[in-house]
DNA sequence: CGCTGTGTTGACAGGTCTCAATATAAGTGG
DNA sequence: CCACTTATATTGAGACCTGTCAACACAGCG
């Protein structure tokens, strides 16, 4: 697929033309689905990046909470772009442990770490009911072909990646129960500030307490005990799966990681093509 | 820089002449630098693509060891490629405390994660006598420009480097300071031989016991009480800057992580440029 | 309605950290 | 090259954090 030979019909594969208004043929518009913004983090998209993007699409695929996208193992990789819901990637230990590595959330894009090993390193699992739109191979290869930039913003994403897991390397390494689990909740705080910029302190999390342990790296039976001390010391409270924070200060302090802001620092990138 | 207007001069840039034989004009002999192991580890690359590498490049720089190259909180973006010697990138805690999240080897990349970010998340530091060369961001933008499958295959290092990541996550999050340790070794030792096949199980290793610690994420104190298990159950001997190992089934076993095999489907990268 | 998975709490054991002291190695300046 | 200083390495003892085991309440779901 060129850009020249891009049809109006390609612009369904990827996203539903009747979740979108306006009209599809107005890409521009495009820039407010979610599964966007990771991509437009960094800098605008044009008309024609957007045109492309939409044309690399294959169909939606739906998936029911707990149903498994990808497990450990599978020798082939597949990528996919999360379109609604919440997924888990985790890592799976002989001894029935597990360690979640990071939840997605819609615009994350899922299975990439698979794309470099001749085997899965990670299982996927929806947490909620969940839409993907798979993202064959060959287009990622006519992505780095035909659109420079968003291949660089491809790549910035994945480093953007890195440093998340970064953070949560060293809080598990360096740090107490507590401040672990507080580096994580403004961690996934500071994630969905970036697409929901008016997001208050009051979250609705699809996350049980088995996977906010398996994130955390602590114990169910633990995370009763932080989350109760955090209770205690009027830093935030976590009822069902509703998160309301009342003290960042206090998280910050805990988790003694700084926020992380994306750069605006992408001169260096390769021009668009296209119309800008 | 484009490939069209390439001149011998440029190739001293990136690596020193006096280095290499055969000539630099021959460009399929780097190959068998360390630092282009990285980068055809997934697919060899073609002479067009070695050449623009090595245009790429900006003169070497040395450190000394115990020497920063980047600190955490730098606000200028700024890449190498590490030619010789070994360094280590780390995140500090206010408590004085610190992880390292990785040790870099000669054809690692350092220093991408602040491209992300408007901040570096990371401090860099020699661990040895030290040779770099910086790669100036305007550079990128023309590999990807230019270089669309090279571009793939940086994108690809990446994914590779968040496998490292995951694992390492997962090692800290779910498993004890021998199980640590052990999935440590293995993944150095894994990484070591996929740029010398032939490494035997007696391997030099420029890391202190400090390094070691914040490596696997535990004190030097109880690292020492791992080292002396590990000895007495004949698994390893790690004397002075001296690892030898004497079972890797056992090692495997405690780390609860299967080995990660680099994949061989690269199909989908798109076409090089030049001469194949 | 029973069943299975999840959430919560208590008591206990064990792993890991902290503190402290000493031995050894590395680095420095004369 | 040596003496001095500093950093690293090693070991022991005690405290504390966190995991394990167990029991029970509760919710979701067939």
């Amino acid at each position: 697929v060129t850009l020249a030979t891009l049809r109006h019909s390609d612009l369904d594969l990827m996203y539903d033309r009747s979740r979108l208004s306006p009209p599809v043929h107005e890409p521009a518009a495009l820039l407010d689905h979610p599964s966007l913004a990771r991509l437009s983090a960094f800098i605008k998209l044009t008309p024609a990046e957007l045109l492309l993007l939409q044309s690399l699409g294959g169909a939606h695929r739906t998936l029911k909470r707990g149903e498994v996208l990808t497990d450990e193992g599978d020798d082939q990789p597949r990528c996919f772009v999360l379109i609604e819901g919440w997924t888990a990637s985790a890592i799976a230990f002989p001894n029935g442990k597990r360690q979640i590595i990071k939840v997605h959330m819609p615009g994350d894009m899922l299975g990439t770490p698979s794309l470099a090993l001749a085997q899965s390193p990670e299982s996927i699992t929806a947490l909620t009911k969940t839409v993907v739109a798979p993202m064959p191979l060959s287009a990622l290869g006519t992505l780095f072909r035909d659109a420079p930039r968003l291949a660089a913003i491809l790549y910035l994403i994945s480093v953007e990646e890195r440093v998340m897991l970064m953070d949560r390397l060293a809080a598990l390494g360096r740090s107490s129960a507590k401040e672990r689990f507080a580096s994580l909740v403004l961690q996934i705080h500071e994630r969905l500030q970036r697409t929901s910029p008016d997001l208050g302190n009051v979250i609705d999390l699809p996350l049980s307490r088995i996977d906010l342990a398996d994130l955390a790296g602590i114990t169910t039976v633990h995370l009763n005990r932080v989350l109760h001390d955090l209770a205690d010391a009027n830093v935030l409270s976590w009822k069902g799966k509703t998160l309301e924070i009342f003290d960042f200060a206090a998280l910050r302090d805990m988790s003694g990681l700084p926020p992380r802001h994306l750069t605006s620092d992408v001169g260096w990138l390769p021009p668009a093509h296209g119309p800008g």
